[in-house]
DNA sequence: GTGACCGTTCTCTAGACAGCATGTC
DNA sequence: CTAGAGAACGGTCAC
């Protein structure tokens, strides 16, 4: 908790006029309690700042405080790109503030980002940033890092740890804030940084956080709620009754003026719950939306879109990675603007842009993970539960979790009583390690083993784990890297490293990126796909020039690591097997050398996938032959042509004469502008 | 033969970042 | 001890 502290009014900030009145304009006269408490912290001042506290208590603001009272630009780092787009435009309303924008798919050129006074970027793409030798990081003033408490993510962790470590070291005297949802140990993560930590559970709509147990709701501030499950289905299976109770609070909530948001486990239960409720009306307005089932269906023709649409003209909405950006982006705002009672969805509105609603409620509180059957995250669950409560237009949030009586006490101690999980550097994995090690010395940070400790050294990992030896983790991935002709690996050397950072006592292994490693790096692919791409195009170019077509470049692609995998039906495996063996002399890989044949008939499956697409198939044709989303057609397709274009890039420093990659690239390319409703934007407005 | 009905078996499972270089009315 | 929804399948029975 927050001690006692003197208000702080809008007109006590160091921040212009324009600015001062720009606030007042939107309603913000004395500020939230935890953003006082950053203000005391010396959020104005330059002093780095841990902010733990919950969603929507005012994080933007601390943020903007930061930018602009900072001696220079600021730089504000997202881990997702609609986040991205969401901040760069509520900072555009900044008066006398330029802003700039650049993620992978919404960029500018480097030039006009040093000239802006914020940038709002994916950590990825600072990252990238930072290897390409981007000079505008180097300027900057301050740092504002969004949804820190990533660092404990498996994969996206390690990156955004590193990419803080070398900003540090970029841009000396930074200073840092970096803003989290409530953790287990923000402690850690404040002195990692040298920071002040604010730390405050206030939340400008209060949330009651309940438990259903197959009878009615316990809410932990001791209120209760019946909930009148329709008697209709006797001898139900336990899902049903699931389903029926979230359907009745669901209904109950927007009854009585809220809206409602529903998390279940797949998007096959979010779209099957959506068509539940919509067997009622429960549109706020029915004008709206029909207008907004007829913008959704003008998107595309897809299954999934009629579906949506038909949800839609009852005022509801489902959401999952499986829709198409623009659905889903339509889905949000037809929400925020209320035309919409409730969303079904998966986690991935959790984390994503923001989406107040009234009431929450969790019917799947377990997830299948590929062996078993896991309990949801602590603080995933918490932050599906911090969207309820819309500032200005409820009296107060509740989320609802729903159990029975056999789950429900569970339920309680794991979510209600007890705390978040702590946030743990995943550093040390191997695969992370590599990547890093990797873009570190070929960015030319590090020629040696003994610096590239030196900069791990700053690395949240060795502020955690200080006692763990990194060296020997180190030498084994520069022994790979080197295996993969990434890296070159000296003998000890003498020279170069300063004595007092040589700590590993019989001296240092020299490092150089090869030119092999430097274009991995640039190309921001992982080793393991920059050693699977160097492979193919080696058999590519022993290969006779006729079997050489789209289907060999997409084939050796798609078995990339950086390519997310799909599903194979135990339906389409036998056509799959069937396809490849009849186009068998255009692939690099035969089953039998193939190491996993499961990975081995997925890859082959999204080569397919995307050649036809490529071929002018359209997403409706390839949604239903091929079981996936009309968002993963799109996904699918995007991520190719990144790594066609990483393929053309590593072609071009072998010196080999291939350049199917270019090939195909160019030509999905000009298929996705082709494609109605599928452009991607290039430039911000 | 056919169609309604019902119990059993089978199938399937969240999410999402990155490069680069031009063209359009 | 712990998955569970829903589609697909297959069988029965009444007419």
């Amino acid at each position: 908790m927050t001690g006692p502290l003197a208000g702080v009014h809008v007109s006590d900030l160091p921040v212009s006029a324009a600015v001062r009145e720009h606030y007042r304009a939107s309603g913000i006269e004395e500020l939230y309690p935890p953003q006082a408490a950053a203000v005391e912290a010396g959020i104005t001042e330059g002093e780095n700042v841990v902010a733990a506290i919950p969603t929507a208590s005012g994080k933007t603001l601390i943020a903007e405080l930061a930018m602009l009272t900072a001696d220079g630009p600021a730089l504000y780092a997202v881990p997702l790109r609609a986040l991205a787009r969401e901040k760069y435009e509520s900072f555009a309303d900044l008066p006398g503030v330029s802003v700039g924008i650049s993620t992978g798919d919404f960029d500018s050129p480097d030039e006009e980002l040093g000239a802006e006074d914020v940038v709002v970027a994916t950590a990825e793409k600072v990252d990238s940033a930072i290897r390409n030798g981007a000079s505008w990081v180097e300027d900057l003033a301050c740092v504002v890092v969004d949804e820190v408490h990533l660092l404990g993510r498996e994969r996206r962790g390690p990156t955004l740890e590193v990419t803080l470590a070398t900003l540090q070291r970029r841009a000396p005297g930074v200073q840092i804030v970096a803003l989290s949802a409530t953790v287990d140990n923000p402690e850690d993560v404040a002195s990692w940084l040298d920071a002040e930590l604010v730390e405050s559970t206030w939340r400008p709509v209060s949330l009651r956080t309940g438990v259903y147990d197959g009878d009615d709701v316990t809410f932990d501030d001791g209120s209760t709620l019946d909930v009148d499950v329709s008697d209709a289905d006797e001898g139900d299976t336990d899902g049903e009754r699931d389903t029926e109770a979230t359907a009745a609070l669901v209904e109950g909530s927007i009854d009585s003026g809220g809206q409602c948001l529903a998390f279940v486990r797949s998007r096959r239960e979010a779209e099957s719950l959506a068509m539940r409720l919509a067997e009622d009306d429960l549109a706020p307005d029915g004008d709206a939306a029909a207008d907004l089932a007829a913008e959704i269906r003008d998107v595309d023709g897809t299954s999934t879109g009629h579906r949506l649409a038909e949800a839609a003209e009852s005022g509801v909405g489902f959401h999952h990675a499986g829709l198409v950006n623009e659905h889903r982006a339509l889905v949000e705002s037809a929400f925020r603007e209320r035309n919409l009672g409730v969303i079904c969805a998966t986690p991935t509105l959790a984390a994503g842009v923001n989406v107040p609603a009234r009431r929450v409620v969790v019917r799947d509180l377990e997830r299948y993970t590929g062996e078993e059957m896991s309990k949801l995250p602590v603080l995933e669950v918490h932050q599906m539960c911090g969207r309820a409560g819309r500032p200005h237009l409820d009296p107060y949030g509740e989320a609802v979790l729903v159990g029975d009586e056999r789950t429900a006490e569970d339920l309680w101690d794991r979510y209600v009583d007890a705390g978040p999980e702590a946030v743990e550097s995943q550093l040390a994995a191997r695969e992370a390690l590599r990547t890093h090690v990797l873009s570190v010395v070929a960015s030319g940070f590090a020629d040696s083993t003994a610096s590239v400790l030196d900069l791990l050294d700053a690395t949240f990992f060795a502020h955690q784990s200080p006692d763990v030896d990194l060296s020997g983790l180190l030498d084994t991935v520069t022994g790979e890297l080197s295996g993969m002709e990434l890296l070159d690996v000296g003998e000890a050397t003498a020279e170069t490293t300063d004595a007092d950072t040589a700590a590993t006592g019989d001296g240092s292994d020299a490092l150089a990126a090869t030119s092999l490693g430097e274009t991995v790096s640039r190309q921001y692919v992982r080793p393991e796909t920059g050693a699977r791409l160097i492979e193919g195009i080696r058999t590519i170019e022993g290969m006779a020039d006729d079997d050489v077509t789209a289907l060999t470049a997409l084939g050796v692609v798609c078995a990339t690591p950086d390519m997310r995998g799909t599903y194979l039906g135990n339906r389409e495996r036998a056509d799959v097997y069937r396809y490849a063996s009849r186009h068998a002399a255009a692939f690099t890989t035969a089953p039998e050398e193939a190491d996993d044949f499961e990975a081995w008939l997925c890859a082959v499956k999204l080569a397919r996938l995307v050649f036809e697409w490529s071929e002018g198939a359209s997403i409706e044709a390839l949604v239903d032959r091929y079981r996936v989303g009309p968002g993963d057609v799109e996904s699918h397709v995007e991520r190719t042509v990144w790594l066609l274009g990483a393929g053309d890039a590593l072609a071009a420093t072998l010196d080999a004469d291939v350049d199917v990659f270019d090939r195909v690239r160019r030509r999905l390319v000009d298929s996705a502008d082709d494609t109605p409703g599928d452009g991607v934007d290039r430039q911000p407005r």
